[in-house]
DNA sequence: TTAATCCCGACTAAAATACTGGGGATTCAA
DNA sequence: TTGAATCCCCAGTATTTTAGTCGGGATTAA
């Protein structure tokens, strides 16, 4: 159950992109420095962002990436969905409960409520914390110098 | 963040354990057959129900497994944590606030609050849920006939 | 025109997953 | 007492996924 790297780098340089937002564009390379990813690895990650129209890019030089929308209207879910793909544990809790099909041949499947029920709560978690709030956060933190 | 199929097959498997528990022992040939698992590979996930002492075995001719404590007292999350390890979705959400190691040099990693709270309710979510319950639903269901 | 950028697709190494197989130990029952 | 039905354990392996690397191209500000 464990998150890739691409979530994992994915958020961090999402949340290094939002703070620096409001200075103009935000290059590959300058966030790759500070959160130790490799540029051309943090290239697919960003277009992954970008393909799902979370960022903006700016070409040539002085170039980089830009929010698409405000910090505070983008939700971590939004994020690691692009990144990961689904969040479900198992492909058919994503699936409508009527059209899903059934695990094995015989009977509905029991299990399935589970893997509903743990997909749900993943989804409320990411979806009810925006990237405004950890910016603020990490804002208050380099203030205070840590 | 799938869940491997140790956990989808383990759950499925333990459900069908418990609902035929109070007959005696249920081999491990008869939930292969019925759950459609390989035989060679439930051992090894009966062995890790066993190591969690989540189930006992019987040795022997008409031997299999039983239930270690009711179903009622046995959690989803008691299962699932015992095929595949923390269900945390990073490593470091499952440490203690204090003792965890800082993710990269410089300073508190702020994403770590989310993976926090991803965890705590993927946790809270498989905790809640009983073997108890899910028997009741699989026979309820297999008295409909489905 | 040149340097700084993003853009894209192909390739690869390493790790994790999902098994398979063989032989051994126990125990019931004929 | 023997044999079949079990669990038990470990080692091997094929496949898939992850986590990257690499090379070259397109765009644009200065």
């Amino acid at each position: 159950m464990k998150l890739s790297t691409k979530g994992r780098y994915g958020l961090r340089a999402f949340i290094d992109l939002a703070v620096s937002d409001e200075k103009g564009p935000v290059s590959i390379a300058s966030i790759a420095e500070r959160q130790e990813i490799s540029v051309s690895y943090l290239e697919q990650l960003m277009a992954k962002l970008k393909r799902a129209e979370l960022v903006q890019s700016v070409r040539g030089a002085n170039g980089g990436y830009i929010l698409a929308r405000p910090a505070e209207e983008i939700s971590v879910g939004d994020v690691l969905r692009a990144l990961e793909g689904s969040l479900a544990p198992v492909e058919c809790a994503a699936l409508d409960q009527n059209k899903a099909t059934h695990c094995n041949g015989s009977s509905h499947c029991v299990s399935r409520i589970v893997w509903k029920r743990i997909n749900d709560s993943i989804n409320e978690a990411v979806d009810s914390i925006y990237i405004g709030e950890l910016v603020k956060e990490s804002k208050k933190e380099s203030i205070r110098g840590e």
